[in-house]
DNA sequence: TTTTCGATTTTGACGCAACAAAAAAATCGA
DNA sequence: TCGATTTTTTTGTTGCGTCAAAATCGAAAA
């Protein structure tokens, strides 16, 4: 994934920087779940983790914060961004129109001798949730959906999806672990692979918009219980 | 607006840079249509013309670069983006499903005694078409849209469509005025404000889109004869 | 005339230090 | 013990010098 990521750098013409290694990683750790949502981050704090001076672990801070992978709590602290409710329902609302489109067209692109390669990533999903691996399942999961979205031939589109997932991720991971992850979602996931089958993208488009609903719902709902808590 | 865009950069935490003055400005100048495509943009020579040493000038070009406004076009060189077809075809089937969800959205906030300020904004658009004003005709038609999308209550959904269009504006802006805005946006137009009185979001929406639509075939056309050209 | 190669100039990235402002801690008073 | 206020520390921003790399221009060769 970095790699590509690297060749997505090059082919946009941008040099690699010495910021963008401290950029690629902590952007992965964000999506991971390795920060609590809250967490603060400062410059000096990244630039010495990563042995930097200053400016170019402002620079990584700034990129995350400008693609609101984090975002200010006050004028000098950053943050791992915490979700309201009506930013969940808000970005829910988005992805349904963004990766409904997305599967729709990569759906057409995706032949049937790819669908093995879909089960496969299934089947990790399938493990990690026995394994109660959440992050992993979690991380599986993003295959999954990319794997068609990926194949849209659609890369602004796949970029701000892409920010979606960054700006829910560590909500995501801070969530899910404590409820577990229900299994209606691998229901959905065959009902795409179906619709790949029948060679039916509209199939496809609709699996995954209920899978985004369905996962929606729950995460409203332990998220209301939380806001409840306080 | 760019008081509205302070109060948002205020209402997120961020204290004001030296940098955002250049960032906001060189932004309108983007939306407007200041910069020819293709333009190049360098750190030093933003410096000299805001007054700032190179640190915040290079921090507003970076965030111009992040948020797709300006692009790479070599690893030292950013400069105006300027759309492929493949590009403008794919922002389009993105305006689409976004735009049309903001304005189904919008449509349902808006009560009937709110039309009359969109009728002065169609006016407007209609006198500066007449006077072949192309820049402010556009500017004009910006607001119309964003006067749906603006009232729809999602702003994370609104801030990515402005995204959009600044990734569009400066292609936009050069190529509508050789070719001359055709007034088939016009009732398109109408036919939204129509939908806005009969209380049906969904008339309001498919009025936008074929609005999307129109704009996309025109815009084709001219590109695709500038393509031949070269 | 076109292309290729090399020298010169320009440019962006980075490090570092100084500064102002905000956050955190400590102190004091009730 | 709690709250407000002052002190201390931490932190982001900015300015500027340096350096390496890329862009540009020109000359020479095909």
């Amino acid at each position: 994934m970095s790699d590509k990521h690297e060749s997505l750098e090059r082919a946009s013409g941008k040099s690699v920087g010495l910021g963008d290694h401290a950029y690629t990683v902590l952007k992965e750790k964000l999506i991971r779940g390795s920060f609590r949502p809250g967490e603060k981050l400062t410059v000096r704090r990244v630039a010495q983790e990563f042995g930097l001076s200053s400016t170019p672990a402002r620079d990584a801070l700034n990129r995350l914060a400008i693609e609101h992978a984090l975002v200010y709590a006050g004028p000098k602290t950053v943050i791992v961004p915490n979700l309201t409710l009506s930013q969940l329902r808000e970005v829910t609302e988005m992805r349904l129109a963004l990766e409904g489109l997305a599967a729709e067209k990569g759906a057409t692109a995706i032949s049937s001798d790819m669908i093995p390669a879909l089960e496969t990533i299934q089947n990790r999903i399938n493990a990690a949730l026995d394994r109660q691996a959440y992050a992993e399942a979690l991380w599986a999961n993003k295959e999954f959906h990319f794997f068609f979205y990926e194949r849209s031939n659609m890369p602004i589109l796949v970029a701000t999806i892409e920010q979606l997932w960054l700006r829910i991720g560590a909500t995501f991971n801070d969530l899910y672990p404590a409820f577990a992850i229900s299994r209606s979602g691998v229901s959905n996931h065959c009902a795409a692979i179906e619709g790949l089958r029948h060679g039916d993208p509209h199939e496809v488009r609709a699996a995954i918009e209920t899978d985004i609903r369905n996962g929606y719902r729950q995460l409203r709902h332990v998220l209301s219980e939380r806001f409840l808590e306080k």
